[in-house]
DNA sequence: CTAGTTACATACATAAGTGTTTGTAAATAG
DNA sequence: CTATTTACAAACACTTATGTATGTAACTAG
């Protein structure tokens, strides 16, 4: 028996990595308690020391990839000095790069986007998650608003439909990685399906090939 | 007490009915067969005579709204006088719009996308969804794969990567339209976001206004 | 040093859920 | 008109999950 401060640090942490393998594994609604505490090396009791519940634990994992809203707005604004346009670019090709440089950002999107059912016990999760993506979604059409860039948009588009249309790639893609990771590579095809959304989206979108996504930073 | 032929058609019917609304009610893992037989009326004893588990009903609730795989492949080759991309624009557009048009297939793929967990219990009903999408994106590579096409790329472009990208469009209007209806409105917004699409993957795409998709059949 | 608290394990109580079996009235076949 | 299915309802047997309550050894504060 051990439960000095850090060993309980270190259950939680074992607690948090069962969940993650096994919500992965059997989906959020058929893994118990129970089979967590197992996978962790503990019982039931550790776990609801721990978290109150079931969803509670699940937020928890959430948080362990999620970044705080301000962050988004944050890099969203981007240093003045670079195109705006470029910076949602960049964040967006970041974006889905993530998915394939941090093994756990991938195991948790997975769970998120196909491994749980968003109901009642889940609504504090789904409405946080929610409200992440309805900032970027807001954040991306203030680029698309300001006069120097809704001028170039081309007809019949407004920057409404401009940031629903980058949003929609972007989800679009996660899915279809996440469903299968042989279909394209996140590393080498983003840029230049996000580089066809923007040329469609704004008349003189320069057909760079520059700027290798070099160091993918957490986007999402 | 009844049980005519008619009389059972109904009670499967009514099974199928009440799976749906509780399905997207409460999830898939959620909902208990009893739960459905008291929705439907009847008990465990109907649902067990008309379908093997839930695991079943699900397919079968599937089978309701999922074209066979052959339509969609008859589809997309279109008629010989049309343009091919055209008929894929099309295609796509009736996609989106169809989820407006057609409530039933609404509620059916806000549960395959959002109230269900792909596990071992779904997973042939998995598959057979991955076999399909499996085939429009192969279908629609094979569009940008003719010559006549391909050579309209743009640079950095491939077939493949097109594909990726139009199906990736049309996910991601699925899931955000589906989590959030006032998002966009697929009757009015889908044509322009997949024609920018377009202008972004093939060099002279036309700037058409035409075709305001008139009477959108099901695709999806 | 001991009193209280921490970090769990164990036990209890309760509620569902699943698949199967059995019962049965009405429909239907011969 | 009887025999047999059909289309369920009802009961059974079993497993599993949840939340809570209680026990307890080690750590920690004073």
């Amino acid at each position: 028996m051990r439960r000095t401060k850090e060993d309980a640090a270190k259950t939680r942490i074992a607690l948090l990595e069962a969940a993650e393998t096994l919500f992965l594994e059997k989906g959020v609604a058929h893994t118990s308690l129970h089979h967590i505490a197992r996978q962790a090396g503990v019982t039931r009791g550790a776990v609801y020391w721990h978290f109150a519940n079931k969803a509670h634990l699940f937020n928890a994992m959430l948080n362990q990839v999620r970044l705080p809203p301000e962050q988004l707005a944050e890099r969203m604004r981007g240093c003045p000095k670079h195109d705006p346009l470029l910076t949602l670019r960049e964040l967006c090709i970041d974006a889905v790069a993530g998915l394939a440089l941090d093994e756990k950002k991938r195991r948790v999107f997975t769970i998120l986007l196909r491994r749980c059912e968003f109901t009642e016990e889940l609504r504090e999760a789904e409405e946080r998650h929610e409200s992440f993506i309805n900032l970027f979604i807001e954040l991306c059409e203030q680029q698309f608003s300001s006069p120097s860039v809704s001028l170039r948009l081309y007809p019949g588009l407004s920057p409404r439909l401009a940031a629903r249309s980058v949003h929609a790639l972007i989800v679009g893609l996660f899915h279809d990685w996440l469903r299968d990771p042989g279909l394209f590579d996140p590393l080498q095809d983003t840029a230049p399906m996000v580089d066809a959304c923007f040329r469609g989206l704004i008349r003189d979108w320069p057909a760079q090939q520059t700027s290798r996504t070099d160091q993918a930073k957490p986007a999402l």
